[in-house]
RNA sequence: GGUACCGUGGCCGAGCGGCUAGGCGGUGGUCUGCAAAACCAUAGACAGCGGUUCGAAUCCGCUCGGUACCUCCA
């Protein structure tokens, strides 16, 4: 399996050259939703810049098993320290089971994330279906040592297993640094140190989600899921791990903890963090309550929104910027980010429609090259997208008879635009006009033929009046050399 | 306070020591009955101050500003 594909490792803080562990399999692994809410922006960040990775190393023919976890067993609240479930919050709150809690967003995100056009995971576990496993990965680290168990419920002994590993080698955190920077939580006193973390947690009465174990009737801990989840359908140890950088520390760090506590060795080779989408500079989510969900997007219906948003123009801005950057949401820039996704499409549909000629006074050979180059490159979509629009320009000139092309480079950027626009970016034409009703196609030709008469005989007001309504319903005219076409927006 | 990172033209956003990134918007043109689209041309940038170098947006230091994370929220 040949490749130059490079991706950044948070291990290493540095570019590396992708060489999976059993070729041509890849495992992957991506840290999903909680589903107490609706997804909003912030969701589609950490799924489309995954979604690229499945693409393209399935575009590479590598055999990907993608794990994206569904995680229904929530923990506690925030700012309401409570030791209540999350998920049990909510279900209170309006009366519902949790799994009907669980089952109705999950089954939103799984909407939402068609809309996306994202890929559905290989595998989508739930944390709330691996409980016995994650009871006996507790098991196998208290054998080893590196875990107590104190008043009913299980802790993970940070500094016993610092002794032997380096607890902070994902993200940088040293020891010593994390004993004195710590708050003040229930439950603190039962650990022997405050950076210790719980590995199984005794229910409180108020808790809905619990269950049976050796220790107590209680959960698991927040780290758990992920290191039994990955273990159980990727192995011991797999190639890649992606999520959000806001995941980093802890959660990240005390998976390969755990990892290396039952196992002795570390579970994934490749750590991949996109960052934030960040709204009037900071981060979106559910916590600081300054999110915008994916639903109120499409329909624009929101405060902050000017105009609906539909779904591939958020995922084409997602794409115009690099996956390790911070992306600022701002209606200007999601204008900007629709206008040009746009663009790109109308090249798709005129390159159709090219004259060939016999020979090329471009070249077009090269982008092939300069686009392999930009995923390579630790999947840069923006240099990609950025090709792709030098591409556009050209098929423009080409259609103005300013540049020619021949049959097989015209038939070369079909291709390009095949491969790169739709299976690699995953973008999909929302030109509803593509669609096979006939009728309508009908209905379309009879009304521009009458427009076409009326321009004959220069009665400017009924060609424009005919225009104008149209424009009212949402179908956009427009006249070309080639005569009248039309589109809905 | 600690750790990681960022500061690029009106907006978004690439860039990893020398070569126009790109998109949106602006301006001037071509085309068009008008509009739209398209094409051509054009303006505008590297937070500040030092240093390294023949050469720095890119490397180093300091200053200022901002973000994320810091253990029982996943």
């Amino acid at each position: 399996m040949n490749n130059n594909l490079q991706l950044y490792n948070t291990l290493s803080r540095s570019k590396e050259k992708f060489e999976p562990l059993n070729p041509p399999n890849v495992g992957m692994y991506v840290c999903g939703p909680t589903v107490y809410g609706d997804a909003h922006l912030g969701h589609a960040r950490p799924a489309i810049t995954f979604d690229i990775v499945f693409r393209y190393l399935m575009h590479l023919d590598y055999k990907v098993r993608y794990v994206r976890n569904i995680t229904d067993v929530g923990h506690l609240e925030n700012d309401a320290d409570e030791g209540e479930d999350k998920i049990a919050k909510k279900a209170r709150l309006e009366e519902l089971e949790p799994m009907e809690v669980v089952k109705h967003f999950t089954d939103r995100y799984h909407k939402n994330m068609d809309q996306l056009n994202v890929l559905h995971p290989s595998i989508e576990p739930t944390a709330s279906g691996h409980i016995i496993e994650q009871i006996e990965l507790i098991k196998s680290i208290l054998d080893n040592g590196y875990a107590y168990e104190s008043e009913g419920s299980v802790y993970f002994d940070v500094k016993k297993y610092s002794n032997d590993y380096d607890y902070g080698k994902l993200s940088g955190r040293k020891l010593d640094d994390l004993l004195e920077n710590t708050r003040t939580l229930t439950g603190q006193q039962e650990k022997k140190n405050s950076y210790d973390f719980a590995l199984w947690k005794k229910t409180d009465p108020k808790h809905l989600m619990h269950w049976p174990s050796p220790w107590s009737e209680g959960y698991p801990g927040w780290h758990l899921e992920c290191s039994a989840m990955g273990a159980k359908y990727l192995g011991e140890t797999f190639d890649i791990h992606g999520g959000g950088m806001d995941l980093l520390f802890p959660h990240h760090e005390s998976e390969i903890a755990q990892s290396n506590a039952c196992r002795g060795h570390d579970p994934v080779h490749y750590w991949m963090h996109n960052n934030m989408i960040t709204i009037d500079g900071q981060k979106m989510g559910k916590s600081l309550n300054n999110f915008i969900t994916l639903d109120e997007f499409f329909s624009g219906k929101h405060k902050a929104l000017d105009k609906a948003y539909s779904p591939m123009t958020i995922r084409f801005f997602i794409l115009q910027a690099h996956y390790r950057s911070t992306v600022d949401f701002s209606n200007e820039a999601l204008h900007a980010a629709e206008k040009g996704m746009q663009k790109l499409f109308n090249t798709v549909e005129l390159i159709d429609k090219l004259t060939p000629s016999s020979n090329s006074s471009v070249d077009v050979q090269h982008f092939k090259d300069s686009l392999y180059a930009a995923m390579d490159d630790d999947f840069n979509t923006p240099i990609a997208i950025a090709q792709l629009f030098e591409l556009s320009k050209i098929v423009n000139q080409v259609n103005d008879g300013k540049e020619t092309l021949t049959a097989s480079d015209i038939l070369f950027i079909q291709n390009l635009y095949s491969v790169f626009v739709f299976e690699i970016l995953g973008l999909i034409s929302e030109n509803i006009k593509g669609n096979d009703d006939q009728l309508v196609d009908q209905l379309m030709g009879a009304i521009l033929s009458l427009r076409q008469d009326a321009k004959q005989n220069k009665d400017w007001a009924t060609a424009d009046k005919i225009r104008d309504e149209l424009g009212k319903i949402n179908i956009k005219v427009k006249d070309t050399k080639e005569g009248a076409v039309w589109n809905i927006e």
